[in-house]
DNA sequence: GCACAAATGAAAATGATTTTCATTCCCATA
DNA sequence: TATGGGAATGAAAATCATTTTCATTTGTGC
């Protein structure tokens, strides 16, 4: 296993806290960074183990890694700007919790996202 | 532009109404119907363009379809063994109404897995 | 039968991501 | 100061879903 290069993340907050692995290879390429691709994807990936990132997905299905605040959230996306709010789910940590336990699971994680159109849009 | 080819969608229907391509093309293969892979994808592009058809994305980024209108449902998924079973989310359609609505969304979807480990493993 | 548009699918191209593997770097200890 | 081993690196190849290309087949109206 290998530790998150810090140019990488950094690069990641250069660019918004928000952006995928090739962008931000390309972004580290044109300010001159020698860097590899493979080194982006595992320093990403490593940061996404410590959770001092998060991943989404692009409508193309692209990965998108962006730093998040460390509290358990939810997003709201929307599917035409990308805009994206962070949200509380109580109700779906109880809804988890309540499922989890009716079907005998435990350890239980859980994941939602809610995606649509902003007001913008 | 092709119309869809109604094998493609029979056997969406068949597999539950959820199905990544490659599912349906390998399912198809397996039922002995002759069909190109490529058919799949243009009529399942096809359908949802025509809106008889949903598209979401897995964790991984493989593009999967879902027959509109269907009865709507979540995943509690094993970690260790992959069992799933399909669970009600009436709490999660709320949330995802309420929360959509408080930040001005509109067309709004959603997606929602619980995983852990089931009593068995 | 004939021409022409639509449908089909094999194979190649694309693009993101992962894997492989040899090399380099770091660092503790002899 | 050597040296040995583990971690980090990155080039190149492999993988995998998806799209494109293009030649062939099929269907339909005339």
């Amino acid at each position: 296993m290998s530790r998150s290069n810090p140019r990488v993340l950094s690069t990641l907050e250069r660019a918004g806290g928000f952006a995928s692995a090739q962008e931000i290879y390309r972004l580290m390429q044109r300010e001159g960074e020698s860097i590899g691709l493979t080194t982006v994807y595992r320093s990403l990936q490593s940061l996404v183990n410590d959770k001092i990132v998060d991943v989404l997905r692009r409508d193309d299905g692209e990965a998108i890694y962006r730093l998040c605040g460390d509290a358990h959230h939810h997003h709201l996306v929307c599917k035409s700007c990308g805009e994206t709010v962070e949200i509380e789910g109580g109700a779906i940590e109880k809804w988890a919790r309540v499922m989890a336990e009716e079907h005998g699971f435990r350890d239980v994680g859980h994941t939602a996202e809610i995606f649509g159109i902003c007001s913008k849009c």
